[in-house]
Parts: C-alpha cells; sequence; structure tokens
DNA sequence: TATTGTTATACTCTATAACTATA
DNA sequence: TATAGTTATAGAGTATAACAATA
C-alpha cells in the first residue's frame, strides 16, 4: 500500500466518522416511540434474528459491555419485551429470547410509514437506496471486534 | 411507489439503523486521543471544512441543540482548540474559529495510522472503500433537517 | 481458578426549560 | 417581542471496578 493510499483511507475514516455521529445522533432523537429507545430495538432486532442467547453473547453483538446488556435487558424484561429461560447445562448463564409482545413492538416500529429513517430513505433514488443496502454489510464487518 | 418497494425501504431502514449504531458506538469507544471526544472532533472537523461560524449555526451543523454545542465548545475553547471573536455587528453572537492547536490536533488525529477507523478500512478491498465513500454523502442527506 | 453475570459508581452525551443579553 | 446563547437540571447511554454465583 502506498502512502499516498494510506493517506486516502485515513481521509475516508475522517469524512465517515462525522457524518456517522451526525445521522445516529438524529435517529436517536426522532425516534416516534419512547417506551424504547434505539438501544433497546437493536438489542431486539439482533434477537429475532440470531435466535435466543445469552446475555454475554448478545453484549458482544452489540458491542457493549456485559454491564450495559444487563441494564439494557432489566428494562425490556421488565416491560415484556424479552424473557429469560434457564441454561440446560450451566446454571450461571440464561438464555434470553423476544417475547410475542417485544416482536409486536419491533413489527409495529419497522412497518410504520411515518418513521423517520424510513421516509428519509423514501426521498433518495432507488439506486442510492442500493449503494446503501450494499454498505450495510460493510459497516457491520468494520464493527467487528 | 409500491406497497413492496414501501417495505424494502423499511427494512433498509431496519438493516441499517443497528448497523449505524455499533459501528458509531466503537468508534466512539476505540479512540486513541482522550483529549477530544468523538463529538469535539466532528465539531472541529465542521469549523475546518466550512469555516468560522456561530455556535447556532454550528449546533445546527452538528444536528445538537444550543446548549449542548455550548458545552462542546466551553470544552474546546478551555483547550485552546476553538477562538471566539466578536460577531461584527451582532454583540449577541461570537464567531466561532479553530486555532492552530485545534488544526494540529485535529491533523493527528486524521493522520495517526494508528487510528481504529483508519486501520479497519485498511483491511477491505479498494472497491469497498469507494462504495463507502461514495454513501458518505447519502449519509449527510438522511442527516439533514 | 476461570467464567458469567450483576451491582455500584461515575462520566459522557444530549435534551428541555428557564433565563440573560441584545436586536 | 424575537433571537442568540447560556445556565440549570435531568435522563439515556455507556464504561470500569468490584462482587457473587457457578463451572
Amino acid at each position: 500500500m502506498t502512502a499516498a493510499t494510506r493517506s486516502t483511507i485515513a481521509e475516508l475514516a475522517a469524512q465517515l466518522r462525522p457524518s456517522l455521529l451526525r445521522l445516529t445522533r438524529m435517529i436517536r432523537n426522532q425516534r416516534a416511540d419512547t417506551s424504547v429507545t434505539l438501544t433497546q430495538i437493536s438489542t431486539m432486532a439482533t434477537l429475532r434474528k440470531r435466535g435466543p442467547m445469552s446475555a454475554g453473547e448478545l453484549a458482544a453483538c452489540e458491542r457493549v459491555q456485559p454491564p450495559s446488556m444487563t441494564k439494557i435487558l432489566a428494562h425490556l424484561e421488565e416491560r415484556g419485551f424479552v424473557r429469560r429461560k434457564p441454561h440446560p447445562s450451566d446454571r450461571r448463564q440464561a438464555i434470553i429470547s423476544i417475547t410475542e409482545a417485544g416482536n409486536a413492538l419491533y413489527d409495529s416500529e419497522q412497518r410504520s410509514r411515518e418513521a423517520w429513517l424510513t421516509q428519509r430513505l423514501g426521498a433518495l433514488t432507488g439506486e442510492e437506496r442500493a449503494q446503501l443496502r450494499a454498505v450495510v454489510p460493510l459497516l457491520d464487518r468494520l464493527a467487528e471486534h
């Protein structure tokens, strides 16, 4: 890799960081439903997509530390959106899964046409949305441990 | 727009949100320099790119409320990374600009090859980075007011 | 001993409401 | 009165350190 290439990559990083930050800020605030936060929705999405798992695994998926996941799960469990089942062989762990109510809440969030980000995406062209769609796996790879 | 298209857009939103959230989380934490936060760096980047402006304009650029910008600027000014000059005709406002020290800090941040995101981006292919580069303006448009 | 998860604690980020100074 | 910015206050988000339970 040439020095010029490295410098270009650093520049991309410098462009990407503020843009990600500002968009995430907007998404957090524009959320319509106030009973669950973006962080909590993200955790529910992971449970839906990857199925039941332990608190530690969830924390790893969400890129938060275990104590943060403890808090997220306490909130969701209190409202009946997730449940815990004992692990079959390890009593330290519990297997967390999303409940009917959690799925329903998630669906209504996702389907809502008024959802801010969905509206915003609708203002882009199909090709621009395709570009974004292609980039989602890259964002996930960047966020890997 | 068909119902199927709308549903696809909602799905994209649902994929994009957690991915943005998790990557932003990682970026916030992996930051090497502890004297300025991601939020503060982003504000300095805006001052560099768009030139001196008032606190209110900066808040709008950064998509934060004015009191949040007050705090950000207090921190940066205290450390000498930005300075205020009186507005020529309106004594309520001050014009904020980045200082030499602020530019130097920003440069060292951006150039650092060890910077976490830069390293991560280096692990992608050139084409993948080009995809990300193309998407930055879209992220900015999504975050517009 | 090592691992899983929780509790205790604290700091960052950010907002809303109320206020001050100036226009 | 309206606008620009700050102060006061509070809640969300997240981390590290210390602890408890189990493996």
